[in-house]
DNA sequence: CATGAATGAGAGTTCATTCAT
DNA sequence: TATGAATGAACTCTCATTCAT
């Protein structure tokens, strides 16, 4: 759908845009941004805007694109780094590589949080879920000798959406009643807790 | 901020804008829901509507009050039956009649989890985490011997965001990768294997 | 689809707007009309006009119409009066009608009349067709003595459309090369000596 | 205005524009024909379109202009084949010239016809009429003795607006009420049983 | 108190035209 | 000369809110 740029110029304005897009959903908010806004912040026409994404939907979908991306490829990172250890530290890890990434561009990340339900099919949410869900197969598959695992769908469920709406909600809190590494915690020794579990008889 | 009314019928009237408000939101969603589609479905004029309500954002807020309330009550009637259960029982029967809340009024709770953060502060949610850390406090009180909390706060708020969103995100998938059981089994068995975990030495 | 107005006020809102469409039309040009424009000519507000027509094209369509029931009931007259003459009498007077009409508002027909194909389904040209279709039918009937017609759907298409077009072109110069006595008695001749001509051996 | 090329890579570039013009009317109608459509059809920057053309109506009225020289020598081929022929005999040969042509290029004919009187002064129908004019004109002083000629601009300007306007309102039907074969016989009836009335005394 | 017609700022989007490269 | 990205005024339509009746 939208226009794929070939020249340097081009490829550069869609970044542009996609930066204003961010910048101005993580000042104003996504139900105050609008497409002259997002122009006037890249220091573009919403002309050019329109030469470059179809539509105000395609020009969020793309930013959201990007920013799953940037995280699926913290999350490989790592888990590459390590994917080996027990559940608890691997969850560790992940939440911190998580925490970071959203720190980095705090009122953003919140913003499509909070509206992760009427943005586009294929969301944030959605694509991380599927990342997570796949890497933690590939974990499981490595350590099934440890892990109790009778219905591993829900178990996937329920754990990775444990974790990303509870963090997304604690990033949500202007005054949050524990602080980060207490939720890092407290949602890690749920979750390896859970998953180390002796087996039922 | 609302105006309180103390006559029967301004009272009468308050409840069928709010009543006339979950319909029009269960049906046509809440970014489609105008102030006159409101109106129009209570019976009365938009003027009337102003009349009792601030602006529109005060509408809402009385409609997710009362939601909040009925929560609440189901909530407290649940404990009450099932209180002094083990953790696992506690957590189904909780989140059984979670889900049958939910369900009556499908759609309504469904939009409202949808934009659950762009709704004013004192929203279900906070209410719902407030109202259930107090129960599981007092559950606690009573079970202290079998559970393990080196850090209440944070357990709790674990807890009961994981529980909440999880169901909120199940509740609003077509077509869920796992059914409501077993939904209701991966949660509260993993609350379950968290709360009653050994201690640690 | 468009809104039945039921009260007074609503009903002098609807024909101020559709007073002012025609006025605008008739001062700018249909392209230049904007729905703005429209709504300050009426002295109201663009919300209001969107109250009592669905869009632009309703109102345009609802312009249309009167216009339309405005010429019927011309020609209707017209006809009652010298319904019984010989052609050339009728057609005459019919054009008479005709041309007294669309002077009276000297752009606004001439307007419609350059956009005729691109307004809506049942436009002027239309209707007027169907209703000069009827009312050459009820004349044929009652002097098909006097009158060859060995094809009347042909015969009434080609001269209902002569007639329309020519005398629209007509009105559409700005130094038409003959009068508009000379285009009256030209035309109905033609019409005249064709619908009386010897019947074809 | 538009500007004379001398080169002939320009005259190339101004009738590729011309044609791309026509085709993209033809596909899309004339008001969704926007100049990035006939440049990109070209194969030539909308710049270039500039260059060779002052703007939009220019462009088109070049079209208009190269349209109605095929047809004013189609019309002449046809009227050096019959030219001598009676009067019915010689209006059928036009139709089906003019029909043939505007077949050729079913839409853009349509669509230009369509939108006759809001392109710009000489247009094409402005063309053909004095075309036609011209071409009854000889017609007549060849024949004055078989017709009727006592107003020959209100008989040319009758005859010739009939015709024009009669057939393009027949193309323009989805399902016209008569065939075309039907529309020449009683057009060409029409206006021969005028032309050849016996004088008036 | 109740009404509902009126408001108007502001949304997303288009496209003829320009001009730096 | 050719390019095509950039422009931005102008368009249609929405809806929370007001206020004369």
């Amino acid at each position: 759908m939208r226009k794929q740029p070939k020249q340097a110029r081009s490829r550069k304005a869609v970044n542009e845009l996609i930066d204003a897009t961010a910048q101005v959903i993580a000042q104003r908010g996504l139900a105050q941004t609008t497409t002259n806004h997002i122009a006037d912040r890249a220091g573009v026409s919403v002309g050019s805007l329109y030469q470059y994404f179809h539509d105000k939907d395609d020009l969020i979908e793309a930013l959201l694109e990007r920013l799953t991306g940037e995280i699926a490829s913290a999350i490989d990172d790592t888990l590459a780094d390590v994917g080996d250890a027990d559940v608890q530290s691997v969850v560790q890890a992940l939440l911190r590589t998580a925490l970071a990434a959203t720190n980095s561009q705090e009122n953003l990340y919140l913003e499509l949080a909070r509206n992760w339900n009427q943005l586009h099919t294929l969301t944030v949410m959605n694509m991380l879920e599927e990342h997570m869900m796949e890497a933690c197969r590939r974990y499981i598959l490595r350590h099934h000798g440890d892990l109790t695992v009778d219905n591993l769908p829900a178990m996937l469920f329920v754990v990775i959406n444990s974790t990303l709406f509870t963090v997304m909600r604690h990033q949500s809190l202007a005054n949050p009643p524990v602080s980060t590494q207490e939720l890092i915690d407290a949602l890690s020794t749920m979750i390896a807790t859970y998953a180390e579990r002796p087996t039922p008889p």
